[in-house]
DNA sequence: CTACAATTAGTATTGATTATTAATAGTAGG
DNA sequence: CCTACTATTAATAATCAATACTAATTGTAG
């Protein structure tokens, strides 16, 4: 019952652990379909989503977003750029959860808890200043 | 330029407040419908992300799941129940945003957070208990 | 009134994701 | 090496929330 290592599987967790991005699964298809162009669109959905549910990569379900798959299983924050879609880790400290213990009081029995925090990157922010520049 | 107040806007907003619940624009469908029995889906659609635009009521765009429209524009941060979508309101201060502080390490230009908390309801808490003792 | 702009109902389309299906490939025994 | 079985795949269809389109209707300002 445990997980065969076939070489779409493989090549699909190689590549988004070395590119160490948060990447969505039709931007990992892309990549992927360089080294191997048969591979199916649907076989990247189906692998992300077992890999993840194996804990072995994250799932992102980012508000109003394509969910994207992060190399890093491991609970931590992100931060998103509006303007570019850019998603970045957050290094948060995560033991002290104030959040957990407020939702007690609603009746909930709390799991865990999701912060995204939401602004420009410095690249796009660069880019607005140069735009600026130009008018 | 200002926004006319038709009747189906008029409806629609107010059975949101009226409610004071996280509704989904079909499930806000289904409740006007009864009062307005022509009105259009789309037409719900357009009208809350109008309401939203002009800040009159909130979106929720809670991660994977489907886009709820808050009776209360003020940012604040929910709680969801995994099991029965259910949302509710978490009163945490948000002033002290330790979040943003963090993020402005990353070159990021911060505009504000969301935090959402995971957990079950109690409705659903007592609905397991109720389930394991027949067991 | 008249002309123009905003809105609507109804429907089509989009876009991300999931489901289906027939073909292929890996595996464990004999 | 065969055989039977299971998991996986490629390709494609289906789903579903959300948005776009369009012709008809309604509100508004002169
Ligand atoms: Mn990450
Ligand atoms: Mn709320
Ligand atoms: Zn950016
Ligand atoms: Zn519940």
């Amino acid at each position: 019952m445990q997980l065969r290592m076939t070489n779409q599987r493989e090549m699909i967790l190689r590549e988004l652990v070395k590119n160490k991005q948060h990447f969505t699964a039709d931007e990992l298809y892309d990549i992927v379909k360089k080294l191997m162009p048969r591979i199916s669109l649907a076989t990247v959905y189906r692998n992300l989503e077992i890999l993840s549910e194996a804990g072995i990569i994250g799932k992102l379900e980012i508000s109003g977003r394509q969910k994207r798959f992060d190399y890093d299983p491991e609970d931590h924050d992100h931060i998103y750029c509006v303007v570019c879609q850019r998603v970045d880790n957050l290094n948060i400290d995560r033991t002290g959860d104030e959040a957990k213990r407020l939702a007690l009081v609603e009746g909930y029995a709390v799991s865990g808890y999701r912060l995204e925090v939401i602004g420009i990157c410095q690249n796009c922010q660069n880019k607005e200043k140069a735009k600026e520049k130009k008018q």
